[in-house]
DNA sequence: TTGAAAGCGTTACCAG
DNA sequence: CTGGTAACGCTTTCAA
């Protein structure tokens, strides 16, 4: 009926042995517990001079110090995330990390959290929802304190679990109808007006669309192409907008098919806006391979300004997105989460996008050599 | 000098409030712990349906995973790694995320690892020695199951600090003179050796090399320059090899002005091999900024071939080193190690590169207009 | 078939 | 200033 009183612990039978079965023989890194018997303190001091608390003697601290460099001690984070709740671990969802886009917003991601002492973990969902799903479970259960995601799901299902588990999140490039959600992304709308009125202004007519995927860019990007045509009078004639609505990681695969079969339609386009910079690299592949001419013949505008946008065979103009201001703003806003000690109003940061005019769009016989960069 | 009976923990005072004191207000998740006590079993059994003990009756089991569902239960994974020992986690280090190679080697190594239940934490130090120091502290700090490193280092103590630790390693693309280690990557002499004769046999004669950084593939590329140049009886002019030895974080920068500092000397090369492809970019436009051409005046030819490289303003020749063999070899090594009982012996992988011959070096005067892709 | 106890490496709390 | 104790959420062991 009585439970037996523990044995003290400091007199533990094997003082040197592990008492767990451990699945590796490996040996296990050098922990408090260690440091501790070893200078005959408890690891309540050690932790204690690890995070500079003030009580503990100047004598005390540098003993510990000196051992602590001397074993090369480093805490275990897991463990202490485990007590304090808080891992100091930010994930990223994205959709491919090999789309020039998203590895520019993690890198300005990782910057701006590393000077905080945060940590980025990254995990690209191949635009496959069911993957993505399983990753962000993987991300939920190592308990981060906080996710950015790229989602590449249509719906806001996703959402559903993460906000079930707890853990605050951030939206990146694509965003969701209904509830309100924190968000950091471009003003989609306005890359498509800026887009199509540029190629309008090149004296572009018969202007074509090489349209993105169902989410809030493809969407909204399309809605401003199809509301500016409208402004101006200008058509959009039978199959201008591209059906397909392949997906990011196959972008320019996807726009050189697309573009080929613009080109079987007559009349022909004379200008064509892309959702995207890789698929414009397909499309103007396309028109080149078909001995047609960039930008005479055709005109071509991508999106996103992809940092080698400049040195493609025909210099690509684009709708530059401040990539590196969505990664900035997303961390300082996940940031924000994670400090808030009740979850704040989400918080929407729509940024402008800018038009950057190079060759591929340039329909003025003075095409420069080489614009900039 | 007794110590005190523990209470019973099942009659703690608030059986439903927790007792530590978290830094956020944030409700947690669903632990084992509410399950349990919800359903009148204790945590081990929970424990055991979840990882599909067979101990457990056909009832029970069901009942845990109908309460687990609803729930939508997450297992705590840095818990359960703290007793484990095993976290299904490995780190990657890369100098620079955007620099299309080490992408391309993140993801297949994401690919790979992903199918066997592993997670991929990547870190990027971006060429900064002692930013990749901090980075891998903080990486054993999280307990991995392995690191897979590209070091920005050029010596090998990075490897002390983490052998020390007991985590096991893999080099990719970047490796050390001294003890053996595992290691995947390309034959860089070869690479020197192949892009050298190629240019050659293109009819160069003066032939540049915008070397890379001290680490092994610049080393090493270099060398297989130079033999081959001397193989050939071909003098390497004074200056032809550029002096600065910049990093990948700024490749293309550094190559376009190492260009500059070429087209200066006289007798001008007819020829460049660079160390990698964004700087052969930067180079090309150095070139055609000169009023030059490329292949006619000079033949230019990089090494990685990155996935853009066919849609350059000049298609570029490059060395291509199977970047995503690299990943998967580098992911199946470590989980070799990982799965290991003992640490194997180190086993060193090293790919055979082939050349890729676009336009930037091919001089026949019929310039192919789309080679391929 | 079930679960109490001990332990993973750390921090919070509080009594000395 | 110091350190014992309990706790974080989980798994392992072993007795019932």
């Amino acid at each position: 009926m009585f439970h037996r009183p523990k044995p003290p612990r400091t007199a533990a039978p094997f003082p040197r042995r592990r008492q767990l079965q451990r699945s590796t023989i490996r040996c296990m890194p050098v922990t408090m517990k260690d440091i501790a018997r070893d200078l005959g303190v408890s690891v309540v001091t050690i932790s204690k001079v690890l995070r500079n608390h003030d009580d503990i003697s100047e004598e005390t601290r540098k003993r510990v110090l000196a051992r602590v460099k001397e074993l090369n001690y480093r805490p275990n984070l897991a463990a202490r995330g485990l007590v304090t709740g808080h891992t100091y671990l930010i994930g990223l969802v994205v959709p491919d990390l090999l789309h020039p886009f998203f590895a520019e917003v993690a890198k300005s991601l990782s910057r701006v959290l590393l000077k905080k002492g945060y940590y980025l973990i990254i995990s690209s969902s191949e635009e496959d929802e069911e993957l993505e799903a399983r990753e962000i479970d993987q991300l939920l259960g190592r308990s981060l304190d906080a996710l950015v995601i790229a989602s590449s799901c249509l719906t806001r299902d996703i959402l559903r679990g993460i906000e079930e588990h707890g853990t605050p999140y951030v939206l990146i490039d694509r965003r969701f109808a209904g509830t309100p959600a924190n968000y950091v992304g471009v003003d989609d709308e306005a890359v498509g007006v800026l887009a199509t009125e540029h190629l309008i202004e090149m004296g572009c007519r018969r202007i074509a669309h090489l349209r993105g995927p169902e989410n809030s860019p493809g969407v909204e990007r399309l809605k401003g192409y199809r509301d500016t045509m409208a402004k101006h009078n200008l058509p959009i004639l039978p199959n201008y907008v591209s059906e397909q609505r392949t997906v990011d990681v196959q972008s320019r695969e996807s726009g050189a098919e697309s573009m080929r079969q613009l080109l079987a339609l007559k009349p022909r386009p004379d200008g064509v806006f892309c959702y995207n910079d890789p698929m414009a690299m397909g499309a103007i592949n396309s028109i080149l391979e078909s001995g047609l001419k960039v930008p005479e013949d055709i005109a071509v505008i991508g999106s996103g300004n992809i940092h080698y946008a400049p040195l493609l065979r025909v210099p690509l103009s684009s709708i530059d997105q401040h990539t590196e201001e969505i990664g900035e703003r997303a961390a300082r806003l996940a940031l924000a989460l994670v400090e808030a000690k009740t979850p704040p109003r989400p918080k929407s940061i729509v940024l402008q996008p800018s038009l950057v005019v190079r060759a591929s769009s340039s329909k003025t016989r003075i095409k420069p050599r080489t614009q900039e960069k």
